[in-house]
RNA sequence: GCACCCGUAGCUCAGUUGGAUAGAGCAUCGGAUUUCUAAUCCGGCGGUCAUAGGUUCGAAUCCUAUCGGGUGCACCA
């Protein structure tokens, strides 16, 4: 099913056409304000403009609109076309004709949404947990907002190649390899359980002491010529770290497994290729011994591929991931979740790929950039000691406070459905609570806000969500047999008010695709919500008189629906009852 | 010094490609429950959209400058 943007769009562009002569972007929005109608026309004070500097005689943008819904055309879908203030063209969209139209949204299984008509291939590259080193918050907000990305894009069409690129390569194996020969030379039962201290002492050690600091150097270069017996090591801290993070994972409802590993060891073998091809192509040169791309120009800070000593960067790594997503996997769009402090790194690194010819003319390269989580004093979160806050402890607290509400409120629930609300409400509220704010801002993480009941946050939606259900249970109790009807049926206020705004949905997935900022999302289910609330109130389902009541179980199923689908591409659960 | 991001109500945040009178929540004040979940809803109060210019029929939105905050800037990732 076409948006009714789109719809409104062609209809009116050919309009302009018939009356005009001319090509014009009607620019349809929706209306702020409903006194205006349901949505609007802002064309013609533009092209009034535009005549008169063409023809040379003066034009009044009301007129022009005229003469637009002069040739008009859009059958049933209005009511009514007006004209208002300088030139707007008001248009108020027919009860009828929605009604229509949500009744078939009911009848499909993607509520009306079509995939879009030129899917492309997109790696989304997001999450990036180091070896040897715990989840902390750090990680959360490329993981969520990756993973619901990832969501919305694939239910869009596109074909999604998740990406995670973890941090499982580089010198501080050799010391990490050598504090386990250590170990288990000693007897001690290794057990990497509390990776964060494995990981401190092995840099203790480091600094400390000298013999060990020549083995950890050694290690690095039997890592690196492939040695079977580090490897070996390698390999059982990158298992154990993995062990770590993907009950992490899963816990988080994120989608990421094994099979989206391509860290950094991953790209060991191109790095040697980027180098000389850069070299060869005349972008990267010698400079102060290193070797060193000057992409932004001779005097600005260049983007270092090898380092003086030999040795690799992170920027050759990245080139190397980009060469091979655009090169091997056919990537139309690259999609990098990384924090907004590495924003110049990546222009960089996109500039030499382009400059290099490793990118394919159309191809888009997107630093999804976002702020620093902060805590409520302000400063980048940290636990009370000051130190780095572990993902799984704050996801416990979130949980934990979760549970307390959840015993508060639902008490004629059973212990296990109460728990089972509790991670829905703990869990999601940290998802909700990042997903909700505009990415590139830094944001304020307060648990007391995020696990309120009121407000734009998880629970608010979870329990509107679970408000709707309960109707069809109580429906069900009654012996009311609901089938979708095939017309709704719009004559309050708030009836109207949310069935215009469940017509907007796949809008909305669109620009979220677009801009890849699923804060869009949560604005329009929170708005549904508080919609349906408006509705819930005033409108009684079980209670009113056939056909009305079969209409409005149709007007909250597709709410139900609704919420659900939009729930799930931010990858936040929604209990039927709360 | 150079570059990027941000500045909207007391606080936390929205504001689609520039559109009509800038919106929510929290806090605060007042109201609603014999009716499908009150974990809710309705109303009041609260704004120089950092400042000054500019572009435009029209600017929170685009451009320039200034102020304020954050971040990055040669061999860590």
């Amino acid at each position: 099913m076409q948006s009714i943007t789109a719809q409104l769009s062609a209809s009116f562009r050919q309009a302009i056409q018939t009356a005009l002569g001319v090509e014009a972007d009607p620019l349809i929005s929706v209306s702020q304000n409903p006194k205006f109608g349901d949505y609007q026309a802002n064309a013609a004070m533009g092209l009034a403009k535009t005549l008169a500097q063409q023809t040379g005689q003066k034009t009044n943008p009301r007129q022009i609109a005229e003469q637009i819904i002069a040739k008009l055309e859009l059958g049933e879908m209005a009511e009514s076309v007006s004209i208002a203030g300088p030139g707007f063209i008001n248009v108020k969209l027919s009860a009828g004709w929605m009604g229509q139209r949500l009744a078939q949204m009911l009848q499909s299984d993607r509520l009306g949404i079509d995939p879009v008509e030129s899917p492309q291939k997109v790696v989304v590259d997001y999450s990036a947990p180091n070896i040897a080193k715990e989840l902390h918050v750090g990680h959360l907000r490329s993981t969520i907002i990756g993973d619901a990305l990832v969501r919305v894009l694939s239910f869009q069409g596109d074909e999604v190649i998740r990406q995670n690129h973890i941090g499982d390569w580089g010198t501080q194996f050799g010391m990490l390899i050598a504090n386990l020969q250590d170990l288990s030379a000693q007897g001690t039962r290794i057990d990497l359980k509390d990776l964060e201290s494995f990981y401190v002492q092995a840099k203790k050690r480091f600094e400390d002491d000298e013999d060990f600091q020549k083995r950890a150097r050694q290690n690095v270069v039997k890592l690196q010529s492939g040695d079977p017996a580090t490897l070996k090591d390698w390999q059982m801290l990158v298992h154990k770290t993995r062990e770590h993070y993907q009950p992490i994972y899963q816990r988080l409802g994120v989608l990421l497994t094994p099979e989206d590993e391509r860290g950094e060891s991953f790209y060991n073998d191109m790095l040697a290729p980027v180098v000389a091809d850069l070299k060869a192509a005349g972008l990267a040169e010698q400079s102060q011994g290193a070797t060193a791309v000057f992409i932004d120009g001779p005097d600005k800070t260049p983007l270092i591929i090898e380092k003086s000593g030999g040795g690799y960067l992170y920027a050759t790594t990245d080139l190397a991931a980009l060469r091979y997503r655009t090169s091997t996997l056919h990537a139309q769009r690259v999609i990098y979740l990384v924090d907004a402090r590495q924003s110049q790194h990546f222009q960089q690194v996109f500039a030499t790929a382009r400059k290099a010819g490793w990118i394919p003319a159309g191809v888009s390269l997107e630093h999804a950039a976002f702020g620093t989580m902060l805590g409520e004093d302000g400063r980048p979160f940290a636990t009370r000691k000051g130190g780095t806050a572990k993902l799984k402890d704050l996801l416990d607290e979130a949980q934990q406070r979760a549970a307390a509400v959840v015993t508060n409120k639902s008490i004629d629930l059973s212990d296990e459905q109460k728990h089972q609300i509790a991670i829905a409400v703990g869990i999601g509220a940290v998802k909700y609570a990042d997903l909700s704010k505009d990415r590139i801002s830094d944001y304020v993480f307060s648990f007391d806000k995020m696990l309120s009941l009121d407000g734009n946050t998880a629970p608010y939606l979870q329990y509107a969500h679970a408000r709707v259900r309960s109707i069809f249970r109580r429906a069900e109790e009654r012996g009311i047999a609901y089938t979708p009807p095939s017309q709704i049926q719009l004559d309050s206020p708030h009836e109207l008010a949310l069935a215009q705004h469940l017509t907007r949905f796949g809008e909305v997935l669109e620009l979220v695709s677009r801009e890849l900022k699923p804060h869009h999302l949560c604005s329009y289910l929170y708005d549904l919500s508080t919609r349906f609330s408006g509705f819930f109130e005033n409108c009684p389902v079980l209670q009113s008189d056939e056909p009305v009541r079969t209409s409005r179980l149709g007007l909250i199923d597709l709410t139900a629906r609704t919420l659900s689908l939009g729930l799930d591409l931010l990858g936040i659960e929604h209990p039927p009852q709360m």
